[in-house]
DNA sequence: TTGTAAGCGTTATCAA
DNA sequence: TTGATAACGCTTACAA
C-alpha cells in the first residue's frame, strides 16, 4: 500500500509566487528565468531571482507555457510492433535524440493495421505535437499521409515508406534484400525463397525487390511460388519456411526479410531434420544481437536502426525549426555467418 | 522534400469558433461536448452543436484543457532498456491498456543509471503528468522513490521494485529463479552455475533468492563462485558463462537470469565445442519467443511481461481516480524444453 | 438550460 | 530593464 504524497508534497511554485517573494513581477521573473544569450552576463538581479526559483524549489509549467507559446517540445511517435527489439531500439534513439534536443516524446503503439494507425495520428495531434514520426506507414494508403499533413505540424516517415512523395529517412533496404541473394547466388544455389514479410510495409517489399534484383541481374527467372508474404514475426517464418519446403521443388536456401522469422525457419528445419547450412541455407535481416550466438550462426544483413532513428529526428527537428527537411537512405551491411554454404 | 502544410492545412476551429457558427456560448458548446450521461437522451440543440462541431473538424485542445483541469490525460513512464523485447513488451502493455482508458503515455528511456532516471523523472514530472511508472527502479537508492513521490502524483513501480514500501507490480521472480533451479537439481545436477545480471535489479536479485532458496532447502551449500553477476545483455552472458566455465570445478549446468544471457552462454558453449544439453544445460529466464525455436530450444521461465504492464496500468488509474493502489505479483511458469538434462 | 466571467500558468506586447 | 495587461483555449462556478 502506498501514500501518495496527501500532505507531504510541498505544491510546485509558481512564477507568480516566486515574484512576491522577489517583490517583482512574474513577468520579470519569466524573463530573468529565460536563457541568457551567449557572450552576456546575467546581471546581478537576475541572478537573485534565479537563485530564488531555484530555492523555492521552481519547476516551469510546460502544459501552460505551451498554451501561450503553441508549442509544447513534444514529438508524437506512432511506433506499432514495440515488442520487436529492432524496432524497440528504433523507438530509443529516437527518445535519446529527442531527449537531448529538449524535447519529448509521445508514443502511440497501435496495432500495425491502418484504421489505429490513423486514430494515433490524430490522439497524437490532439496533443498538439509540435512534429510526428510514422514508423510503419502501409503502402497503398495515401491517407495515412494525408491525415499526417492535416495538422500542419512537419511529419516524417521513419523505417518505412508510402508510395507518395513523404520525406522518409529509411535504411537501404532494396541493397540488403539485393545483398543477401547475391551471397546465395554466389554460392550457387538457384531456388532461393523468400520469406517476404507482409506486403504493406516497404521495408520487407524493398527487400523483396532487391530478392529480384538479384535474381534478375543473374539471368534467373524469378518464380513466384518461392515468394511468399507473411507477418514479422517467429509464427510467420514458421508458416514461411513450411510452406517453401513443401513446395515440389523446394529451395535450397532461404531468405528471410527479418531474422525473427529466420529464426522460425530455424525451427522448421529443425523439426524436419533439415542441417543448417548443409541441407538449407539460410539468410537472416537486422543482425538482433542474438543471431551471431547461435549454435550455427546466422548470416545476416545488418541495418541500422539506431542511427534511422537518430537522423529522423534531426530531420524532423530541422523540420520544426522551418527548415526543409530531406530524406535519408542510411546504408546496410551483409554479414556472413555460417548458416549459409555453396552447394 | 517536403512541403508541411504552410497553406493548405486548415486550422483545428476553437470552441469558440464554432459557439460563434452555432450562435451560442463557448461554454454551451464545452458542455454540449461533453459525455452525455449514461441514460440520458441529448436534447435536440446538444445533437446540433454536436454536428456542427464535427463538421467543422472540432477537435479539443488537451494542452488548454488541462492547464484549466490540472490533468493532463497523460502517464509518464520511465522505461531503460527498450530496445530489450521483454521491456519493449511491457510497454506495449502499457501503452494499450492507458489509451484504452483514454490516456497517452509520455515516455523516458533513460539509461538504466541512477542519475538519469531521477533527470527523468523531473522532466516527465514537469510536463504535469497524472500518474507515474518506472520500471527500472534501483535497489539500494530510495531517492528515486523520494523523487518520485515528490510530485504528488500516483507513483508505481513496475517490473522492479526497490528496498523501500513502494507499491510494486512484479513478476514472482523468486518463484521463478527457485522453479528453475529445483528443476536442474531434480535432474541431479549439483553443482549449478548462475548468470544472475546486476545486482541493483529486483527482477536478477530475486531470481537469485529463488536459486539460493532452491540450494538451500535441497541442503546444498551456495557457493558464491557459482553466482556471476553481469548486466543483462548478450555481451553478459558471455562474460559471465566463460567466467563459470573457467572455474577449476565448473558447473555442470548454467541458469542464466534472462533468455538473452543465456543465448550468450549458447555462443560461448558453441565456441568451446559443449554440447547442450550433453555437456551443459542450461535455463533462461523470460521466454522471448525466439527461444522455443532454437535448433535447441530453451528450457526457460515464463514470465508475464504484458500482464505485468496491465495490471500496473489498472492500479495506476485507480490510484489516480483516488483509491488505493496495491501490490500485485503475478504468476511465473517453469517451460521445460531441450536444453536441460540429467546426469 | 444558458450566458457571464474568472482563472489555470505562462509569455508576448506595449508603455513607462 | 521593468511592470502592467492581454491572450492562449478551455472549464466551471455562479447568475440569469
Amino acid at each position: 500500500m502506498t501514500r501518495h504524497g496527501e500532505s507531504a508534497r510541498t505544491p510546485v511554485p509558481t512564477l507568480k509566487e516566486i515574484a512576491d517573494v522577489a517583490g517583482v513581477h512574474a513577468s520579470t521573473v519569466s524573463r530573468a528565468l529565460r536563457p541568457t544569450r551567449p557572450g552576456r552576463e546575467p546581471s546581478a538581479e537576475v541572478r537573485r531571482i534565479r537563485a530564488l526559483a531555484d530555492e523555492m524549489g521552481y519547476r516551469p509549467n510546460f502544459i501552460a507555457a505551451g498554451l501561450r507559446t503553441q508549442r509544447t517540445r513534444t514529438i508524437g511517435v506512432v511506433i506499432p510492433r514495440l515488442a520487436d527489439g529492432v524496432i524497440a531500439s528504433l523507438c530509443q534513439a529516437i527518445e535519446a535524440t529527442a531527449t537531448a534536443a529538449g524535447y519529448q516524446i509521445l508514443i502511440a503503439t497501435p496495432p500495425d493495421e491502418v484504421e489505429p494507425q490513423l486514430r494515433s495520428i490524430d490522439l497524437l495531434q490532439d496533443r498538439q505535437v509540435d512534429g510526428l514520426l510514422i514508423t510503419s506507414l502501409h503502402l497503398g494508403h495515401p491517407e495515412m499521409l494525408a491525415r499526417m499533413r492535416a495538422s500542419g505540424v512537419p511529419t516524417l516517415a521513419v523505417n518505412r515508406t508510402g508510395n507518395d512523395s513523404i520525406t522518409a529517412v529509411t535504411a537501404d533496404d532494396r541493397t540488403g534484400g539485393r545483398l543477401a541473394t547475391e551471397h546465395l547466388l554466389e554460392l550457387g544455389h538457384r531456388r532461393i525463397g523468400i520469406i517476404a514479410g507482409p506486403r504493406h510495409a516497404s521495408t520487407a517489399w524493398r527487400r523483396t525487390l532487391g530478392y529480384r534484383d538479384a535474381l534478375t541481374r543473374a539471368g534467373i527467372p524469378v518464380d513466384d511460388q518461392l515468394i511468399v508474404h507473411t507477418d514479422f514475426e517467429v509464427e510467420g517464418g514458421i508458416a514461411g519456411a513450411n510452406l517453401l519446403l513443401d513446395l515440389p521443388e523446394p529451395p535450397t536456401a532461404i531468405f528471410a526479410v527479418n531474422d525473427t522469422a529466420a529464426v522460425g525457419a530455424l525451427g522448421v528445419a529443425r523439426d524436419r531434420g533439415l542441417r543448417i547450412p548443409d541441407d538449407l541455407s539460410l539468410v537472416g535481416y537486422n543482425d538482433i544481437p542474438l543471431v551471431g550466438q547461435l549454435p550455427v550462426p546466422l548470416t545476416t544483413v545488418r541495418s541500422p536502426a539506431a542511427e534511422v532513428g537518430v537522423s529522423a529526428v534531426e530531420q524532423l527537428l530541422l523540420g520544426m525549426s522551418g527548415g526543409e527537411m530531406s530524406a535519408r537512405t542510411l546504408p546496410v551491411e551483409l554479414i556472413v555467418r555460417g548458416s549459409t554454404t555453396g552447394r
